[in-house]
DNA sequence: CGCAATTTTGACGTAGTTCAACACGTGTGG
DNA sequence: CCACACGTGTTGAACTACGTCAAAATTGCG
């Protein structure tokens, strides 16, 4: 079994309390899904270590990744007014999750407000998160800057729970990147290497590091 | 005083059920600020009529439209964890929110499990319609898919409250719309003439009409 | 080590954005 | 009534960023 990568700070984080409470943590292998999309929903899950990748069947039956996921960050938190998952999630490289199974959530909730409060902040949390990666993606007409953008949200995600912030390991492929962005893997590794002629990034296979922060924003925002 | 549009469908939403307990509604003028970017936050507001604009400001000291939030959806939801707004939200046409204040729901929410079960609901909501207004706008390598597919997302957004699905008052300029999208005005324009032309859509000033569902789902997701 | 999968680089053509300039309708105020 | 500003829509021409195809280079794994 392969070492688990990046896993969640020590601390009294939202997360460590629910898994005390409710759940044990879960291990999650390579390629392994979470849940897929339809599947009826009956858990929402933290991550604690590793990443996720999240997708989506279009029509023509090629997979579309929507986002990735990583530690501190919750997958499937719809499922409470959701019947149904409504994507796929899916290891990246191995992974921990906390299980928060809604039925236990449900009743040990109404006993203990404190809990509740706490899944208010996750999701008040998430929901930050959300828009804020919305917010980095969209409106962006180059592929330069969308990717500087996407890089930068990356790193301040990996940062609230990672000790250095300007290294990041991204067990993630590049077909997966350029498809979540929206363009082939050609592009995407033309500018990574155009970043890196810049100085802007140090990229060695699966680790990147930032290099020069401000132009990379000023890239991103221009 | 203009009359305000779109109000939220009557019934037994989690909204109606905050307002009843915590708050009355408030009346919020065109073109006024619900609250700007670093203002301390001490409340989540929950749209019941019309349209707000939320906005950034990016280096050069241009507005960047971030999204829209109609009926149903929150506003400043991050103001549970966070001290600050993160973001500008500005009323488009004349509007009427929920105000739901945090020190008082911290107050009832101890008494009230059910106020809190809540707000669960509608933070679980809120995450959902992020995650699907993302999934809808990144990855569209084409201004004309990123169009349609932000069109379907306004339009299932207001199906839900709404009588019907297939028309839309959308009060937004055509700028604020281009600005969000991340491009000209002109390719808009273009756009929209287009969609019209192959009988896509209707539009009449700020009135829309979905004509040919498939048709634009096809665009979207190619 | 060797094969397969992934990533990088190069050359080229084109689709689609952008820029610039204009046309049209509407509201406003002198 | 006209002059003006403003929002919106239209059109043409130029450019460039990205996709495509092809091949080399690198990485990963048994």
């Amino acid at each position: 079994m392969q070492p688990i990568c990046r896993p969640l700070k020590a601390g009294k984080t939202e997360i460590s309390i629910m898994d005390s409470y409710l759940s044990k943590h879960n291990i999650v292998s390579n390629a392994t899904p979470l849940f897929l999309h339809q599947e009826p929903a009956d858990a929402i899950y933290a991550v604690c270590a590793g990443c996720f990748k999240l997708t989506e069947q279009s029509a023509e039956n090629n997979e579309k990744v929507i986002g990735f996921r990583f530690p501190g960050e919750l997958i499937g938190e719809d499922a409470i007014h959701n019947q149904h998952y409504q994507y796929n999630a899916v290891a990246v490289g191995h992974t921990s999750v906390c299980k928060i199974d809604l039925k236990e959530l449900n009743e040990c909730g109404k006993l203990m407000p404190e809990l509740q409060l706490n899944l208010i902040t996750l999701l008040s949390k998430q929901n930050a998160m959300l828009r804020e990666e919305f917010s980095s993606v969209v409106a962006k007409h180059t592929a330069e800057s969308l990717l500087a953008a996407f890089m930068l949200n990356l790193f301040k995600r990996n940062s609230r729970y990672q000790e250095s912030g300007t290294k990041l390991y991204l067990p993630v492929g590049r077909d997966a990147i350029a498809n979540h962005l929206g363009f082939r893997r050609e592009t995407l590794s033309r500018i990574f290497s155009k970043f890196q002629q810049k100085g802007l990034l140090s990229i060695q296979a699966k680790n990147i590091e930032i290099l020069d922060l401000a132009k990379l924003e000023h890239i991103a925002y221009s």
